[in-house]
DNA sequence: AATGCATGCGCAG
DNA sequence: TGCGCCTGCATTA
């Protein structure tokens, strides 16, 4: 399930298994089948990641923007002997000697070309993933508006790549109440959380999961049980409603904000 | 079998 | 602010 992070480690896997050579490519589900059709044995030549937008670069054809949405998978497996069959959920797949790549459930899947991928560049914010991101352009933004930092982390014209979870934990990691005005937040606090998420979501890559809980305040080393959650890392406040917080030991709250579950610890941020 | 829910986003009103 | 879209999974009946 897909913040900015999955969307890099995406352009990774990609990049790893499918550039330098053709690759086939078909379309099973049929909505993406002319395109498929025309790229088919077009060699990759690379993979970009901006925000939660993925972009696979075929040579001399033009980039398929991938979009996953709230629902979309990405899978990878082995070419050898034989991909599986496909099922009739498969908007695109990606097939070399070694390789291939399911993708289901996509917002987006088209072809387009340089300049309809620089127009989304465009509207995107920084990301704290992208070595040119500029974190002051997010911080022009921040500093003059009246809405939450909740909502402007999630907006990717602001930020590109965070989500809910991210948004939740690094609001927490800097005791910063979700409902204070962007222009509320100090030059410090903003430097502050930017570099945080360049951290946690270069680790995100790494991992492919979201941690985002300090050694000290791990289960364990607090003398609790690990946690058991189904969402694959170790987290302050995400869906951990009603639940003791891991520092403060008071209840973790919820509230609906933009029509995503918001979690924070409201004596830990203020 | 039916329902609900999810790490997202664009659109209408 | 609410609705629709894309899918799969867990929970409920």
């Amino acid at each position: 399930m897909p913040e900015g992070h999955t969307i890099h480690r995406l352009a990774d896997d990609h990049r790893a298994r499918f550039v330098g050579g053709p690759v086939r490519v078909t379309s099973p589900q049929g909505k993406f089948a002319d395109s498929a059709a025309l790229l088919d044995g077009t060699p990759l030549t690379t993979a970009d990641a901006h925000g939660k937008h993925l972009f696979l670069g075929f040579e001399d054809t033009g980039w398929v923007h991938i979009h996953l949405g709230l629902f979309g998978k990405l899978g990878f497996g082995s070419a050898t002997p034989a991909p599986p069959p496909p099922t009739d959920t498969v908007r695109l797949r990606l097939v070399n000697d070694d390789h291939y790549a399911d993708l289901r459930g996509p917002t987006t899947c088209a072809l387009i070309t340089d300049g309809e991928k620089q127009a989304i560049h465009d509207r995107l914010g920084p990301d704290p993933l992208r070595p040119d991101a500029a974190p002051d352009k997010a911080w022009q933004r921040i500093s003059r508006s009246r809405t939450t930092i909740a909502a402007l982390l999630m907006d990717q014209k602001v930020v590109a790549g965070v989500g809910n979870v991210y948004r939740a934990e690094v609001l927490f990691r800097h005791g910063i109440d979700p409902y204070r005005a962007g222009k509320d937040l100090t030059r410090r606090e903003w430097d502050a959380i930017w570099a945080d998420l360049a951290v946690l979501m270069r680790e995100g890559v790494r991992n492919n999961r979201i941690d985002t809980v300090r050694p000290e305040h791990m289960p364990e080393a607090m003398g609790r049980p690990p946690r058991v959650d189904d969402h694959g890392g170790e987290v302050y406040v995400y869906r951990r409603a009603n639940l003791p917080c891991h520092i403060c030991g008071g209840e973790i709250r919820t509230a609906d904000l933009a029509a995503r579950n918001l979690f924070w610890c409201p004596p830990c941020q203020s």
